[in-house]
Formats: structure tokens, sequence, C-alpha cells
DNA sequence: CAGATTTGACCTGT
DNA sequence: ACAGGTCAAATCTG
């Protein structure tokens, strides 16, 4: 336990220095004139790193106490088990990556329920072209594909490539909006134990904070896990005319001859560089990029109604910054100013 | 040939 | 029983 928290504390450290550097980083690129594409990019990681230093402490402040949220669309499944004293994040059942994996299936689907689970809409621009097929930085196999009741469109379930070599239960399913074909859900569920997620954009200047990984070794990585959030996402308006396209992701035509073909995955490897077409959606983007934001702006009544219809992507459970500013405030248990809060 | 998708069958929760 | 989620054999791609 100590040896988890201690780690938490160090990611925790780490990513908010990260995330200083990255600022400076903007910072200089503010006095240069370079172009709007590295800005977004660093203004991109920034909120990653925010939102990663957040979940860390929102979660152990949800350990505690279950907050509501806006809509019951939003599984916040991290308090699961919440009212039980907070052990270490991702062990929510007792034994996190040693006896239930490979045993029966009560263990997993048991595990699976406790996943944390949230919702982020992605909208898909028609007006940029695309490219490269741009992930949300995780790697990632389809599993499956179902027709949903009353959906238009087929639903389509992805998991970690990592899954069987490093244990990684991390697993998302994408939704095409019956309506609005340019709206995307995609639906995280459970958090990247892997070592792979979260590319690393090489910055551009200054690459010198770059050994961020330390030697982490398995069980804290399925620690680790917790905050590997990216909810970075690009899509292809291009073929979205096809109906037959649950969405629109379809850089190679999938071979055979059927529906649906979403395909984003592995290229962390290559310069991630988040431009054009993507639209990462999560709370703190919401609040700050100006892309989504006028996204919302768009057509409010319209927007309003899908996202409480579809899922909450505005207004992701885990990262909501009113939120955390809430639990603090909530919770004089929250020991932030104490060497470890998590215990 | 290894790894990813497709897709119908199977499993599980409501 | 049904809808949604997952498995896995067959198939495809690089």
């Amino acid at each position: 336990m100590e040896n988890s928290w201690s780690w938490e504390q160090k990611t925790l450290v780490s990513e908010l220095i990260q995330g200083m550097e990255l600022a400076k980083q903007l910072k200089i690129h503010m006095n240069t004139a370079s172009s709007v594409e590295t800005r977004d990019s660093l203004v991109q990681r920034i909120l990653t790193s925010y939102e990663k230093s957040l979940l860390i402490l929102n979660y152990s402040g949800s350990m505690g106490q279950q907050h509501q949220h806006q809509h019951h669309q939003l599984q916040q499944n991290f308090g699961a088990t919440a009212g039980t004293v907070p052990e270490s994040p991702i062990s929510m059942n007792g034994s996190p990556g040693s006896d239930d994996f490979d045993g029966g299936h009560s263990d997993i689907s048991k595990k699976r329920k406790t996943m944390p689970r949230w919702t982020d809409q992605v909208r898909v621009s028609s007006e940029n072209g695309l490219e490269g097929p741009h992930d949300d930085g995780y790697s990632w196999r389809k599993y499956g594909q179902k027709d949903i009741l009353g959906a238009k469109y087929p639903r389509s379930y992805y998991r970690c490539t990592y899954r069987n070599t490093q244990n990684c239960w991390a697993t998302k399913q994408v939704q095409r909006s019956d309506d609005d074909h340019t709206i995307f859900d995609i639906t995280y569920r459970g958090i990247h134990t892997c070592s792979h997620g979260q590319q690393q954009i090489p910055p551009p200047a200054s690459p010198e904070k770059q050994e961020q990984k330390q030697n982490i070794d398995q069980q804290q990585q399925s620690q680790a896990a917790l905050f590997n959030f990216q909810k970075v996402l690009r899509v292809n308006t291009e073929d979205l005319d096809n109906k037959e396209m649950a969405f629109p992701f379809s850089f190679p035509p999938t071979y055979g001859s059927t529906k649906t073909s979403g395909t984003y995955s592995q290229s962390f490897t290559s310069p991630a560089t988040p431009e054009s077409n993507y639209y990462s959606v999560s709370p703190f983007q919401m609040n700050n990029y100006a892309g989504v934001q006028n996204l919302q702006h768009h057509s409010e009544s319209g927007f309003t109604e899908l996202i409480s219809a579809n899922t909450s992507a505005a207004n992701s459970p885990i990262v909501e910054p009113d939120f955390s500013l809430q639990s603090l405030e909530l919770d004089p248990n929250f020991p932030f100013n104490t060497p470890g809060f998590f215990s």
C-alpha cells in the first residue's frame, strides 16, 4: 500500500510536472511564430495532463463518496465500492491481477462491472480532409459488432490490443448517432494497464522531458492504468454517406464485405500530432477547446438533446472540473495536503 | 505467417 | 426471453 501510494504520488507529481513543462513549451511557442497545430497540440497535451492529474485526485475523492452527475448516462464506476475504505485504485474486488485473469468468468465479469466507464461524444468534422489513422493513443482491436435495438447503426466493440500480452482490460465501444451523422459516442470501459497508451508526441523543440516512463513493474502498471485517459478521436467524414458504416474511419476499405469497420489503431509511434480533424472531447476540453465549444454553441437545443439522450460526453464524470472542486469542498476528509491522502 | 477483422454463435444480465 | 456484450473460427492484409 505504501508502495502503491507513493507510486501514485509520483505519478501525480510527474504528471503535473509534465503539464508544467508543456505549458512552458507552449509559452515559448507563443512567442515564436509557430503553427497553430503545434500550439493546439501542446494545449491538448496540457489538458490531458490536467485530466490525468485530476483523475488521480478525483478517484481518491470518489472512493469515499459517490457523486451524482448530471445524467444517469454517466456511469462512473470508479467508486463502485464506495462506502468502503479506499484502498488501491484499481484493485477493486480483491485481487488485482493474480487469480482473476484466467480463472472464472464470474471474476472477470465482476471486474468488468467495476471498471470505470465514461462516454465521449465525438463529432466529425466534414470540412477537413483526413489522412492517417489517428486514434486516441491506444491500440485497439475490434472484437465484435452488434446491431443495437432502435439504433440505426451497429455498435462496434474494441478491446486493447495488449489484453493478452499485458493483461490490459480496457475496452471501448463506438456507436454512431442515429440522427446526426457527425456524432459518435465512444464509451470507454476500464483503464489501460498496458504500457502503450498515450502517444508521446515528440515536442518539436525541446524533447528533454521525454523519459516520463520510469520503470514500473507490472503491478504498478496495473494501477497506473488509472490515468490513461485520452479521449482523442478523429473521424473521417468523407465516407459518412455510406449508410452502412457505423462510423467513418475506414482507411483501408476493410476486407470482406460487411458493414462497419472502425479502425484506428496502433500508431503512437508516429509523431502523433493531433491536428486537423480530430476532436478531443473531454470535460476540460469542453470548457477550453474552441472547437468543441463551437460545437455546443452550434445548436443548443439539438445538442442538449443529444447529450442527454445519447450519452453524456459533455459531462464526463471522472474529471469534471467543478466536480473536483466540489468534492474538495464537500469532503473535508480529502486530505489534499496530507502526505498520503490515499490511505 | 502473424496479427487484425468479420461475423454468427454463445454468454450474461435485466 | 431478449438485448447487449464477447468469443472464436474463418478470413483477410501486409
